[in-house]
DNA sequence: TCATCACTTCACGTCACGCTGAAACATCGC
DNA sequence: GCGATGTTTCAGCGTGACGTGAAGTGATGA
């Protein structure tokens, strides 16, 4: 009938099996995983989990690269990524109606963590706004942002990077909703804070810890006291 | 096992049927419908559209008032409208790969509508940034924004409207990938924008038709060239 | 009080979906 | 080439969800 509403219900449906939100949210934070571990991480078989993945492929949610008898699934595109977070923000707003409640684990997750292969939380936003304030960053027109000749001279110059013609993207963060740094350019700092050590990973979580040199840099030159 | 994920897939599942999309793309603007106009609008029967309802009320998607006999439905908060318009936005971004194409509806969508009952699209994020601008508006702690005294002031010489004691929220827009103004002051300035002949809504549509005066006063008062 | 209207509940048939076991295919290390 | 490993395909089975028709609530209005 009246057929230009968009088909929410086909992408819904393609995430609505535990095993499937299990593989998804594995997902979430931008790496690329093979199929075993999708099937390990959501307690699925081998074959359940292959059928699983080759709809979610088939409807366009994810994507898989071959690398020699490894097939690496990714999501598709950051859209998807923001449905799942979406998703998880409002099912986590009713569980908190619901006796559940996870203080710590929260906590962590709001602070920093990876989104999309992207810095995320309170320090993705702080620093995107920081490096906007520096006059380091700037937003072009719609969702996209640039690099300043000074922004790259302090890339170079606090990170070793070498940003070359790197370019942004502003990414909705949705336990800070505000804007943090995506796009080609967030993904090298992102690179760059963990090569440098000023964040690491916690093994099977999300949640970057922010280390000592990194809130040295972060307090010292762009004033952000996380 | 690892139960401390967010359970998103009983959340989309309650989603992912055609029929249940369809009213919720009908509730997507903020407004309640009472079950047969709902039932309508998803072309289902007054039984299969009951189940449906009672489903997602329960579910926690929906809220409901009963007003004599008829229920008025709407979505039980902004978070869902959130999801709702990721999936729009994810799906649609899909079918642009698609065949399917829509040149127009989506400009006029894109440019202002009303998402929730507050202004969206470029007028509500263009909005919002001039009113900080201009130092009628400011972010408070978190999503919170604060009028000022200079805000409450321009709202009543601007838009006749006595603010009182609103509160607002950042909210964010998913075509714009900005922040707008939502919470009770998005509203009120939604509702005077309409009550003032700025806007007007499209009969049948989501989105909202600029009107002449709306534009003149946006120019003049704000600086803002739509 | 009674007919009507809006909505819900129940029982039932149908159908799609997911899991499993078995088997096939592809790639890697030896 | 051979076995081992990662992954997919297929047939079969059981479960769960949707839609329908019929009956039941509750409120409205004459």
């Amino acid at each position: 009938m009246n057929d230009d509403l968009p088909d929410i219900s086909r992408l819904a449906g393609l995430l609505a099996d535990p095993g499937r939100s299990r593989m998804l949210l594995a997902l979430l934070e931008g790496r690329m995983l093979p199929a075993s571990d999708l099937a390990r991480a959501a307690n699925l078989s081998a074959q359940a989990a292959s059928n699983h993945l080759a709809r979610m492929l088939d409807g366009g949610v994810l994507r898989v690269e071959n690398r020699g008898r490894y097939r690496y699934y990714a999501l598709a595109n950051s859209q998807m990524a923001h449905v799942i977070e979406a998703l998880a923000c409002a099912a986590h707003g009713q569980d908190v109606l619901r006796p559940t409640l996870r203080p710590k684990g929260d906590a962590e997750l709001r602070l920093a963590r990876t989104c999309y292969r992207h810095l995320a939380g309170q320090l993705g936003t702080q620093l995107c706004e920081a490096m906007q304030a520096h006059g380091y960053l700037q937003r072009d027109t719609g969702s996209a942002m640039m690099l300043t000749v000074a922004g790259a001279d302090w890339l170079q110059q606090a990170l070793g990077m070498d940003s070359g013609q790197l370019a942004g993207k502003a990414c909705l963060d949705w336990s800070e909703r505000r804007d943090h740094l995506a796009g080609p350019l967030g993904e090298a700092i992102c690179h760059a804070f963990l090569a440098q050590g000023l964040v690491c990973r916690r093994p099977g979580r999300r949640s970057l810890q922010v280390t000592a040199a990194g809130l040295r840099l972060l307090q010292t030159q762009l004033g952000i006291q996380l």
